[in-house]
RNA sequence: GGGUUCUUAGCUCAGUUGGCUAGAGCGUCUGCUUGACGUGCAGAAGGUCAUAGGUUCGAGUCCUAUAGAACCCA
């Protein structure tokens, strides 16, 4: 023990004034970073990279905390623990920030070039790219910053394209004229994941369509008007009876005049609107499936912008597609060709960057082929290669996979990894390559960048700079993402790590909650319900967040967060912190000896140490089912419950009324168990553990609880006889206090107490005494209750309080026929149990044990207590 | 429309392969300047486990249907 005076501790946790100062010392001796060392197992995690655009919020609090818990975890279990921070380039929602900032300044990205632009963009990323790590640093994260990547960095960069080039020679990615989900805004193609769908109110027109030669019309309904104008053919239901004298006729497209067919297609629905739909190749998705069914021209309507082209009439050019939709439809009226109009909702695509409707556009476009790629990394998680924690997953994951669809990765953007193909100037012929031809001159190259997440599906592997790293780091072991980037990150790391490596990216995947608000809906900037993690780490402290977050977050469920959770953690924190000032201080008067930690034990020692090892052992089980949460929980309740309310207690008798000797061995066993609290509890709450650790003892330079060997389980000091003993007295102390509690007897007020038992040794007699403040304690085997007493009935315990002239008679009588009722109710319940013949024929004789048991138990009580009772009236 | 998940105390959730006298935290109520902690201590109240059937000696736990909620895909 050191010298300090420790008289002067807060009586309150202070996190302000340790937690920097800790975060500080473990950068400075560049405690977690790891080497290749083939001596040791290593384990690692790769973080999902935060986007450079992004700021914390309460997700990745969530997130990173559960990856430090483990890399902490497994760092201290042993393990070379290797965590990889790094960012993402996120290719649009960065170009959509730098083009936004241009244009505050009056630059357009028209008017500049694309080298200049990227320097604008790399300007950026160093202004803000690495805000997010500064501010996790706040949190306590254990990650390895010598190992910060960055998915544009040259080494990454190469792999990026390398892995183009490689899929492009084995056939698997292909260009084509396809339509795609077009965002009008960053003027780009977007994946079908990159889409969300939100219900619009809107309208449905019925526009009146003329037959050729004829004076007659037909009916169409539409949610888009303004398609109109590529309309090229108008479909029906071959079943449909109302049609089948019109089946071949042909339309004259109002405003327009095209002449198109009418065709049948069991893709229309008879129900919807009048049953015929119009049919627009160039602009809808399945309009494009019907046109290629059935042959039809393909005309396209809109610029990049989503402003009409020049297929359209003069007076429609140029318009944006809203003031299309209104000058159309009111030309239809003026055509009075517009049959009614109605309210209508729909789901229409939004561009999850963009935040505007997509617009489902033909493009020239570079596609990957899924079908092949997909199936080895479908088979590894239905083999349990991979394990997805929770479970359920994987049915979410499996059904994607088996519907997979080719995956659109280029990108008419400039921020990103440029797509490595060169068409000859002559020829178009196409040139894939990591390398330029040696004739750059004859070619020019795409313009696309690659989709980020045909960068980022090589984090797992590419965030290992050599054959040696990746050999030894690879597979990693957990992966803790949110669920809904399943399929656009988790899923596609498992394709390249299977197709590249021939090897699983990561064993096993935690999927976390959602983080909400207390009324259930997600937490956003636009509602302004999330609070700044920043501001919580000031207010509570980071342990405390940390703490209380996984307190709340159930495997599998969203957590309801609001900030007033945060004192579940902070409440805790004082709680250790105090259980420390109490040692500390009773250290400055006692002779703190280790030699004595296993000596002068009596039943309460042996009772905490089997608890503590109990512990260690379902923590550890916990923990490796991902049962965060639930792990959590076990510490909370052994540190809490078992530690202060009961050890503490116990070992203050013998503080201050035993030998010196004695004095010694109790503080210095309970400042070692502390120590060894302190370790189970690290990974979740590090700041404070190491704070208290260091002042538990003089420590070398460099020296840190991070890095001291986890509590194991051995089962050596598992005594479930100690454990016995110490219910057995738990049990009785708190029946006195109930009795105190509801008699309305002042702690101040002394009282005697008889217990009528037949062994209750002199240490067990003890430890009552000085928990419920008696002053006589009359312990007999055949003890009587006196007139006007105060009783209760433990298992193997008669307890009398002899309160003649204070106690009321009727609370009393209350008491106890309360427990005669509740012990009545769980008899029956029993009684009828065993009279049924069938339990006694098949259930186990375990059970039929237990049951019998707890049947003389509860009928000997009910006798006592029947007894009582009649002697209160 | 298809899929996934959920419904247990006022609130948020635990309840492993069916064996419970159904637990915890918060909140509520009562008492407490007991020499670590009022960010605390001691005690208490509060639940026909969404509903209806079924399987079983036994169902919060398994099966079916119904109602409600959330998410994902179309």
């Amino acid at each position: 023990m050191s010298s300090k005076n420790f008289s002067d501790i807060p009586k309150t946790y202070n996190a302000k004034d340790v937690e920097d100062k800790w975060y500080q010392y473990w950068y400075d001796h560049n405690l977690y970073h790891s080497e290749v060392d083939e001596t040791r197992e290593p384990y690692t995690i790769v973080i999902p990279p935060p986007n450079i655009t992004g700021i914390l919020h309460i997700g990745h609090i969530l997130n990173n905390t559960i990856q430090d818990i483990y890399i902490r975890y497994k760092r201290m279990c042993g393990y070379n623990a290797c965590w990889v921070p790094g960012i993402d380039h996120a290719s649009i929602a960065t170009e959509a920030k730098v083009v936004a900032m241009l244009k505050e300044k009056g630059i357009s990205k028209d008017n500049i070039s694309r080298e200049e632009f990227l320097h604008y963009c790399y300007e950026w990323k160093e202004k803000y790219g690495g805000i997010i790590f500064k501010q996790l640093r706040k949190l306590g994260v254990s990650c390895d910053w010598q190992r910060e990547r960055f998915t544009m960095d040259d080494h990454y960069y190469k792999k990026v394209v390398d892995a183009f080039v490689k899929l492009y020679n084995e056939g698997l990615i292909y260009r084509g004229y396809r339509m795609v989900n077009w965002d009008p805004v960053s003027k780009s193609a977007i994946s079908d994941e990159e889409v969300f769908y939100k219900e619009v109110k809107g309208k449905l027109w019925h526009f009146k369509y003329p037959i050729k030669d004829s004076t007659d019309f037909i009916i169409v309904a539409t949610t888009r008007p303004e398609t109109m104008l590529g309309d090229t053919g108008i479909a029906v239901n071959p079943e449909d009876e109302r049609y089948k004298n019109l089946f071949g006729k042909t339309l004259i497209l109002p405003i327009v005049g095209r002449e198109i067919p009418l065709f049948t297609d069991n893709y229309v629905d008879k129900e919807f609107g009048s049953g015929a739909v119009k049919v627009t190749p160039a602009h809808d998705v399945n309009d494009y499936e019907m046109g290629l069914r059935h042959n039809l021209e393909m005309v396209n309507i809109f610029n990049e912008d989503a402003t009409s082209n020049g297929n359209v009439p003069k007076e429609f050019q140029n318009l944006d597609r809203y003031d299309l939709r209104f000058k159309v439809v009111a030309r239809m009226e003026e055509l009075g060709l517009v049959d009614k109009v109605e309210e209508y909702t729909n789901n229409v695509g939004y561009s999850q960057r963009g935040n505007v409707p997509i617009e489902p556009y033909l493009s020239e476009q570079w596609f990957m082929k899924m079908e092949e790629l997909a199936k080895p990394a479908l088979q590894s998680v239905l083999d349990g290669k991979v394990s997805f924690y929770p479970e359920h997953w994987v049915k979410t994951y499996e059904h994607w996979m088996t519907n997979i669809r080719d995956w659109c990765i280029s990108r008419q953007l400039w921020w990103g990894h440029r797509i490595p193909v060169w068409y000859h100037k002559e020829t178009q012929k196409i040139y894939c390559n990591s390398e330029p031809p040696s004739d750059v001159q004859n070619w020019y190259r795409d313009d696309d960048v690659l989709d980020t997440w045909a960068s980022s599906w090589l984090w797992a592997q590419d965030v290992f700079i050599n054959d040696k790293e990746q050999a030894y780091y690879y597979p990693t072991d957990l992966l803790v993402t949110a669920p809904d980037i399943i399929f656009f990150w988790v899923a596609r790391m498992i394709i390249a790590g299977t197709h590249f490596m021939k090897a699983i990216p990561f064993r096993d995947v935690y999927f976390t909650s959602t983080v909400r608000d207390t009324q259930g809906r997600k937490m956003s900037k636009s509602l302004g319900n999330s609070p700044d993690p920043l501001d919580l780490i000031d207010e509570y402290g980071a342990d405390a967040l940390r703490f209380s977050m996984i307190y709340i977050a159930p495997l599998g469920q969203d957590v309801l967060f609001s900030s007033d959770k945060c004192e579940i953690g902070r409440n805790f924190a004082n709680k250790i912190w105090n259980a420390g000032r109490f040692l500390l201080m009773n250290a400055q008067n006692i002779n703190v000896n280790r030699d004595l930690v296993d000596s002068h034990l009596d039943f309460t020692d042996r009772w905490i140490l089997s608890r503590f090892e109990k512990t260690i052992k379902e923590f550890t089980e916990a923990i490796s089912d991902y049962e965060i949460n639930n792990a959590v929980k076990i510490l909370y309740s052994y540190v809490w419950n078992d530690f202060c309310d009961w050890y503490i207690e116990f070992s203050k008798y013998r503080l201050y009324n035993s030998s010196s000797e004695v004095k010694s061995a109790v503080i210095s066993r309970a400042i070692s168990l502390f120590e060894e609290m302190l370790k189970l509890v690290h990974p979740f709450m590090p700041f404070i553990t190491e704070e208290i650790w260091h002042l538990l003892n003089e420590r070398n330079i460099g020296e840190s609880i991070s890095t001291q060997e986890f509590p194991k389980f051995y089962g050596i000091v598992v005594d479930e006889v100690a454990e016995l003993n110490v219910e057995f007295v738990q049990n009785i102390i708190t029946a006195i206090r109930n009795i105190r509690g509801e008699m309305n007897i002042p702690p101040s007020r002394a009282i005697s107490v008889i217990l009528k038992a037949e062994n209750i040794t002199d240490e067990q007699s003890i430890y009552i005494k000085s928990l419920v403040r008696i002053d006589e304690l009359i312990i007999s085997s055949d003890a009587q209750k006196p007139k006007g007493s105060a009783s209760a009935v433990v298992k193997g315990c008669d307890i009398f309080i002899p309160l003649e002239g204070i106690i009321d008679v009727e609370i009393e009588r209350t008491r106890i026929e309360k427990e005669i009722i509740r012990i009545s109710g769980s008899l029956e319940g029993v009684k009828k149990k065993l009279s049924q013949e069938g339990f006694v024929a098949k259930a186990p004789t375990e059970v039929i044990e237990r049951e019998r048991t707890k049947l003389q138990d509860w009928e000997k009580a009910l006798v006592k207590l029947n007894e009582i009772l009649a002697d209160i009236s």
